[in-house]
DNA sequence: ATTAAATACCCTCATTTGGGGGATTGTCCG
DNA sequence: CGGACAATCCCCCAAATGAGGGTATTTAAT
């Protein structure tokens, strides 16, 4: 299975001599891989890139000079077909989002036995994305925080009058149309949206919706 | 490496009998794992639950009466502890994004292999979460879309000074504000936010806020 | 029984918006 | 050269908003 018609090109950028060797050893030993270029930053990543002509890169995030996060925002401008297998010691969620958004096809970690990170080489280059379990677990984790439906809410003690009220404020809707909307006076409306601005700390309709849906509160 | 020192109970929820049957017997023919209950429906899930005492569920999404979906939110409510894999034949973005809102722990399709199988089960068992690499691209697909830093902004045709104010409207300071923050005048200010108002069709600034945020314009 | 909190409503006044006009520079493109 | 368009400013006026007061029920908890 893990013997493809075709090599899986591998470029490394890693920091470090030691680990840098052992990926090379791995890939270049395994039937199927080759490791076309190891370089130990990213100042060059133009040049090298286009000189080992890469499948796929596999990038170390903590590197001198360019980090690997940087790295692979312009690699993936420059060459949107290289598939990036990002690689750290880290878990942690900023480095796993960071890596996303940067356009990492995989995340996994440097303790990841040879066989599956060989695995995670052949799923990116075929397309996929690699994540380990726990890399998975956040990201899920992540996904859940941000996306998911509020689960965050009430964290400022609103009623739910007040969040009835809040939801419509977040759908652009003026105070007396709110008030028509849910058949209650101008001024009653106004009476909550003004509790509202005290609970959430803020002194404008602009500034409450922007703090609820930048907190999911709606 | 399968084989734990604890065994991996699995319950299962599956509409196609024969499908059932398969997992069963794959679950029951493998050291280390059990097939602790098998249900067609989700119609009893507490009780069938409470019964089988799983420490993971292998939850079909395609089922009549409650859909897997449904049960997963349930489930995940009520017993937080289980873990819950997600199998299904689509791998269509909404019915990921669905499942991972729900609390699901892994997402996988159903011609995954009976090894890839069992291996996402004990992932899903040791806190991980089970993505095969399609799913898991689809994944950082929909993170990227909801979460990056806008890629879809300027749809709108904005103009950098018009980038510019809509971004300083959704940290919600006043258009006077605004003005003095960016040294223009007032009435300036204004004619770009009515601008902004007449490219985004909307006609308040809490509606262009929302919209911004909401469409990640910002 | 008392308190607290949520709900619902009202008033005034200054400020901020939204909608409708304008005007003037530049620059870039054809 | 002329048109298009961004960027900058201006005026008027009506509507909406924010800040500061209120009051009156009802319901839930103590």
């Amino acid at each position: 299975m893990v013997i493809e018609n075709r090599e899986i090109r591998v470029a490394i950028f890693e920091d470090n001599p030691i680990m840098m060797d052992a990926y090379r050893s791995i890939l270049n030993g395994s039937p199927g891989y080759s490791c076309t270029g190891s370089f130990s930053s990213c100042n060059n990543w133009k040049h090298d890139i286009q000189k080992s002509n890469p499948g796929v890169v596999l990038m170390d995030i903590e590197m001198s000079g360019m980090n690997g996060i940087e790295a692979t925002k312009l690699i993936k401008k420059v060459f949107p077909d290289i598939r990036i297998l990002v690689q750290t010691v880290f878990e942690d969620d900023s480095k796993i989002f960071e890596a996303l958004c940067a356009g990492a096809n995989g995340y996994i970690l440097k303790n990841t036995s040879p066989v599956k990170m060989l695995e995670a080489i052949t799923d990116v280059q075929n397309g996929g994305v690699a994540f380990n379990p726990t890399v998975a677990a956040k990201v899920a984790r992540l996904f859940q925080q941000f996306i998911a439906p509020s689960a965050i809410i009430n964290n400022y003690q609103l009623t739910d009058r007040e969040k009835e009220i809040l939801h419509l404020l977040t759908e652009g809707i003026p105070m007396p149309r709110i008030a028509e909307r849910i058949f209650l006076g101008y001024e009653t409306v106004r009476g909550y949206v003004k509790s509202i601005y005290h609970k959430l700390h803020v002194a404008s309709a602009t500034e409450a919706v922007a703090k609820a849906l930048k907190e999911k509160l709606v």
